[in-house]
RNA sequence: GCCGGUGUGGUGGAAUUGGUAGACACAAGGGACUUAAAAUCCCUCGGUAGCAAUACCGUACCGGUUCGAGUCCGGUCACCGGCACCA
């Protein structure tokens, strides 16, 4: 009988659909739960790429993994739908957004079920669904009660031609995507969530999390924890300058400040600042680079500013008075905004104070200042700083801050790179942000029995010439009474972030037709934290860290009963296309999973995917190694062919099948998909050397299954072993038959291999030795020499460090 | 630039985490079967020298630690992800 793929894979996902197979059931207490969790698509117009295929097959072989286990399984799938191109694409072809998102959910959900993903389909969740929104929405009216989210100014890229805000990704190379005209930096006011408020928790808490390291470190680093000291230089015009450093000890080295071009201070001074109109320039030309350029440190560039004259700063320490610059390698939205210019110590403010002929004061012994920047370490002692002189670094950071403290002029403070998350969006496609203005009584929460607060329908989606999301047009829409004292108020017309809906997804799944609460308390106790969560390194620092800190919030809160969302967090590569080149449709290199499906089969597409490399690492799609895994299927299938008896294994196959067993099991746990398909495969052809019991098939279509689901359920049928396999208990083994009695050593004379020999297990290094010296080619090696030293590594290798006889 | 990561045959990759480098595949070459092709099956397959046994070299590059390094340490180069409005 030849393998049908097409009409088996057709039969088992109808039947599946159908018998709902894989539906979670909330609190079965007689099995142990286990959440797995995959990043939900964005549903673009492209489909389904080899991209999502990866993670999710992953995820589902885990999935069906665990349900074999015993475990009661929540693996469902949702749709993260609200964004920018959906957006553009609606603006593009004048089609409602909501319509675009329906269809292309369809098509996604058809895609998804050909691959045959054991999701659980009575639980997928829509983020633009008003019954999901709604929550979203709520959250964030919980987050401004506890004031976590208030509203300010912030710059955002505004092209002077279409005069609308764009997202970063729409602004190339400084100009507009669109229309290639010119990008500024503009303040808008924007709401704003407080996620450094949780800062040193999203920390402290990655302790007890079983991310992989990588995550764990670019988090941290993300957060960026630093330690020092802000003090108050007084500005010749009285002003407070205050700037944060983790390097007080150098503080007598400060021969200039910078602030940031775009600080209040620059404008307030206008009146003072001799050179206004050189100043006034530099501004300019600053607003047009992003945080990005301005920061770039390449070797070449160099440092531009412009000195404030008529301004200056005065040192606390010693009273001393130094310039102020400004200059753009100074973000406002890092730190205070200004810095102390400390060249001596600081390679950017070496290059700067060179730039411009600054006096370079160092102050710890070491290196030649004048000549390069000197990088102190903690001994070092410090010189020109009065009564702080001969300590040590590490001594004067604490003295001088202590110092500072006694003065009043400064104080301990930690500094956080991590900044408050940007809310707003001059955008359509977007929860709207459920808030009121009122001229009297300011900003107003919408009642919360208002939820969900709707998007309302508009006819055109661009955003509109003063810059405000085009829902601002819908007056019916915005004009609205205050809450609070029923006056006439103004809704706020911004939208949310994409990063809302996919903060909280996963606790919806648990719960997803709840209308009145997020989700169940019964719901939320079962199945919290999510178990496993999978996803790609490039969401490490954005969603995952908005996601962790909405769970810590609604932890606060009262709502979710765990500290932490995720208990597991591993990581993909990428698929490249053929030849290692990003996959694109510029390139032509996108391989789309629906012709591999119709081609070869659902299951060699899975295994394929699997099989494909090292899963944390990126791969690169080859046409020729899918043939290879269909070759594998069709020798699987074909195995049918052969005559089975016994429903034990056979005495040829038992040592290989309980090895394979035990590599499957490891191999699934760790994510080394590809090593438990090379397993299979190596059994598969033990099978053809040896041939096979009905056990011996009984324990590869169970260890297969996970893989390939489809073939496994029909040859299952097949043979008659009853029930489905996506029913049956995961294969165990047995340790000790999955080792040999003999072994095979290594022999190395002096470091280097020279024979192998094998030997009973667990043999003694006497016993080694001797057969070693046997062996013919250590022999002659060994032979006018004599043993100095015997290193052996049991059942491995023994090396026999010789020297000549004297 | 900063942060995180990667680099092994013609190709994808494997290597029990310091212990026999190249498992399992792909491609290629040779052979069997076939009128022929496809499919299937068998053999070879890192480099150099040799008929061979075998020897030497070999995990991006340079250096180090060690009885022993793909694995650890220092440096260099190349590539990939992120850099806050793509998600």
């Amino acid at each position: 009988m030849k393998y049908d793929f097409t009409a088996i894979e057709q039969k088992w996902q109808k039947k599946w659909r159908e018998e709902k197979t894989f539906a979670a059931s909330t609190g079965r207490t007689d099995r142990p739960k286990f959440y797995g969790l995959v990043e939900f698509p964005y549903p673009s117009g492209n489909g389904l790429h080899v991209g999502h295929a990866r993670p999710y097959t992953a995820m589902d072989v885990v999935a069906r993994k665990k349900r074999m286990d015993g475990y009661n399984v929540l693996f469902p799938i949702g749709f993260d739908a609200f964004g920018l191109p959906t957006e553009n694409y609606a603006i593009k072809n004048h089609i409602h957004p909501a319509k675009v998102t329906k269809d292309n959910i369809a098509n996604f959900t058809r895609q998804l079920h050909m691959l045959g993903y054991s999701f659980d389909w009575d639980r997928v969740v829509d983020t633009t669904d008003p019954q999901y929104y709604k929550w979203t929405q709520w959250i964030f009216l919980q987050l401004y009660k506890k004031g976590l989210a208030y509203k300010t100014s912030m710059p955002v890229n505004w092209c002077t031609s279409c005069k609308c805000v764009l997202a970063n990704e729409e602004v190339v190379e400084g100009v507009c995507e669109r229309c290639g005209s010119a990008v500024v930096r503009k303040e808008k006011s924007q709401w704003m969530l407080k996620i450094t408020e949780y800062a040193q928790r999203l920390i402290d808490d990655l302790d007890e999390l079983d991310f992989i390291e990588r995550v764990k470190t670019q988090q941290k680093n993300w957060i960026g924890r630093s330690t020092g000291a802000e003090v108050t230089f007084k500005a010749t015009t009285g002003d407070d300058i205050v700037v944060f450093t983790t390097r007080p000890d150098t503080i007598f080295g400060t021969t200039y400040m910078v602030i940031s071009p775009e600080h209040r201070f620059v404008q307030d001074w206008k009146g003072c600042i001799a050179n206004w109109e050189e100043v006034e320039q530099y501004v300019k030309e600053a607003a047009r680079k992003s945080d990005f350029e301005r920061t770039e440190l390449a070797a070449d560039k160099e440092k531009t500013g412009v000195m404030l004259k008529g301004v200056n700063a005065v040192n606390p320490v010693n009273g001393r008075e130094v310039p102020i610059f400004i200059s753009d390698y100074v973000l406002a939205t890092y730190g205070t905004g200004c810095v102390m210019g400390v060249p001596g110590h600081d390679g950017r403010d070496w290059a700067f104070a060179k730039k411009f002929g600054l006096p370079i004061i160092p102050t710890a012994q070491g290196g030649d200042v004048q000549e390069a920047v000197y990088t102190t370490s903690d001994t070092d002692l410090v010189i020109n700083s009065q009564q702080f002189n001969g300590m040590t670094v590490k001594e004067a950071k604490e003295a001088v801050t202590d110092w500072l403290e006694r003065e009043g002029t400064g104080r301990r403070k930690v500094n956080y790179k991590l900044r408050d998350w940007v809310f707003s969006r001059q955008r359509y496609w977007g929860e709207p942000i459920p808030m009121i203005w009122c001229g009297k009584c300011g900003w107003q929460p919408v009642d919360e029995r208002e939820l969900p607060l709707l998007l309302p329908e508009v006819e055109s989606y661009e955003p509109t010439d003063d810059g405000e999301s085009p829902i601002s047009k819908i007056t019916d829409w915005v004009n609205t009474t205050c809450p609070c004292c029923g006056g006439p108020a103004r809704r706020e017309t911004d939208t949310m972030p994409q990063w809302a809906g996919s903060s909280w997804y996963f606790l919806r799944y648990m719960d997803p037709d709840n209308a009145e609460a997020l989700a169940s308390k019964e719901a939320l106790d079962y199945w919290s934290p999510v178990d496993w969560y999978n996803g790609g390194m490039e969401h490490t620092t954005l969603h995952l860290l908005y996601s962790r800190f909405w769970h810590k919030f609604l932890y606060d809160i009262g709502v979710v009963p765990t500290k932490e969302p995720y208990a597991k967090r591993t990581s993909h590569g990428m698929i490249l296309g053929e030849g290692g080149e990003k996959m694109s449709k510029s390139r032509g290199n996108v391989i789309n999973p629906n012709d591999i499906i119709e081609q070869f089969g659902a299951d060699t597409m899975r295994t394929y995917i699997m099989f494909i490399g090292d899963f944390e690492k990126a791969a690169a799609w080859s046409a020729n190694a899918v043939k290879g895994c269909k070759r594998f299927l069709d020798r699987v299938w074909n195995l049918s062919e052969m005559e089975h008896t016994g429903e034990d294994y056979s005495k040829a196959n038992e040592a290989a099948v309980h090895k394979a067993i035990k590599k499957v099991s490891e191999d699934i746990e760790a994510m080394k998909f590809n090593t438990a398909i090379a397993a299979l495969m190596a059994l598969v052809n033990d099978y053809y050397a040896n041939g096979a019991s009905r056990g011996d098939m009984r324990a590869l279509l169970l260890m297969l299954s996970p893989f390939a689901p489809h073939i496994c359920e029909e040859m299952w049928e097949n043979m008659g072993f009853g029930g489905q396999v996506s029913a049956q208990s995961w294969p165990e083994y047995n340790e000790s038959k999955t080792v040999a009695d003999t072994v095979e050593m290594a022999v190395q004379v002096g470091g280097k291999l020279r024979g192998t020999i094998q030997v009973a297990l667990d043999s003694d290094q006497e016993t080694v030795v001797a057969a070693a010296r046997e062996n013919e080619k250590v022999a002659r090696f060994v032979e006018g020499m004599e043993i100095v030293k015997v290193i052996h590594v049991p059942n491995k290798l023994v090396n026999l460090i010789v020297k000549p006889k004297k």
